[in-house]
DNA sequence: ACCTGAACACCGTTCAAGT
DNA sequence: ACCTGAACACCGTTCAAGT
């Protein structure tokens, strides 16, 4: 009659569930604080723990980060099919985009441990990655062929803007202006109807840099 | 008859300024393809010194990069005062900043030491984020009084803004196209004229995030 | 005045041995 | 089937001892 606990993992004796789970609740408080770099030993250590064990259940620093992130991803999922369909195309993106950043502020370094993941499919976080840039790419494409999106931009590109807002927010010195810098970059993402060919025209090198 | 060696430390025997000569040389490499996370000891075996010896010469991480960086900090600055009286003022601002980026860029991961840096009088990049803000911000301050720079972005601001880009290059996955989103970005520095006060009030909720 | 390297307290990762 | 912890190869940092 136990409910099933949401995201647990497959069939797995009762003593093994309860350290498994265990484990994931202390890795959750000290990664909260320490953030992604936060020491394994230590968490086993402080879950009473073999280090063992928690290789056997997280085999790479990655997939113990997944597991933690798995709630924040299914929601931006679910709220990038919610917003698919209803509302304007220019908030949708930017409002899904917005709950993005915050997703991923939710443990510091998180951003990225996903960038590295995004080119390597051995990550355990590459899946993770691969569906949320689907998810992004789709509401962008959206924006930009309803809405006022440039269209010079792919999934990706909004992926590393959005990740450098997160960057900015993981940074203590600078984080009090992660918000307004997030609308700032907005602007430049929505640079207003059927895009001129240069609206960065006046910059002039661009290219190498 | 030796050249004064340009930017070496004060009174020092001869032995030595050799060690420190040759430390440095070893540390540059070595940073340079393994990024300021390098491995001090590594760098202390490398240069056939021992590690006591790299201690004393730069006594944390901070005071290494900071030396590693000097020729940059020195070049950026230079080049702020030349640009200061001279041609249009956005596109001295842009051409500062980019210059920014790719001195910035020179050793991954120096932006996060730097922004470290930026709150913490102790370290030893300290000094030189301060200087470093300074000319930014005189280069901003121009363009947003006779130039075209939006005048609700500060000195930290534009620092956030830039070392996010700076951010995105030293992430494999991201950096083809960090030169392309460079301009984006300066495309929302610059929204133009007398600035409406609310470019970005399309996207709302603004704030929180 | 300068240098060395052992010593200490940490890591991540693997794997034989236990229950 | 699951767990433990010693073992290994690394760190950063300090400091007594040497020249």
């Amino acid at each position: 009659m136990r409910s099933p606990s949401k995201a647990a993992p497959p069939a797995m004796r009762a003593d093994a569930r309860k350290n498994y789970e265990h484990l994931l609740a202390v890795a959750r408080k000290i990664v909260l604080k320490e953030g992604v770099d936060a020491s394994l030993r230590d968490i086993a250590r402080k879950a009473g723990v073999g280090l063992g064990t928690l290789y056997r259940h997280f085999p790479t620093r990655e997939a113990l980060l997944e597991t933690l992130l798995r709630t924040e991803w299914d929601e931006l999922i679910a709220k990038a099919r919610a917003l698919e369909g209803a509302g304007a195309p220019d908030e949708a993106l930017v409002s899904w985009l917005r709950d993005f950043v915050a997703a991923v502020r939710t443990y510091r370094g998180v951003v990225t441990s996903m960038t590295s993941a995004f080119a390597d499919e051995t990550s355990a976080l590459h899946a993770s990655c691969a569906a949320i840039r689907a998810v992004c790419n789709q509401l962008l494409v959206r924006a930009q062929t309803e809405g006022t999106a440039r269209n010079d931009l792919d999934g990706t590109d909004l992926f590393a803007l959005v990740g450098a807002l997160a960057w900015i927010g993981d940074q203590p010195a600078l984080a009090s202006r992660a918000g307004a810098l997030f609308d700032v970059v907005m602007g430049a993402v929505f640079d207003g109807r059927a895009l001129p060919p240069k609206k960065t025209a006046q910059l002039r090198p661009a290219g190498v840099f």
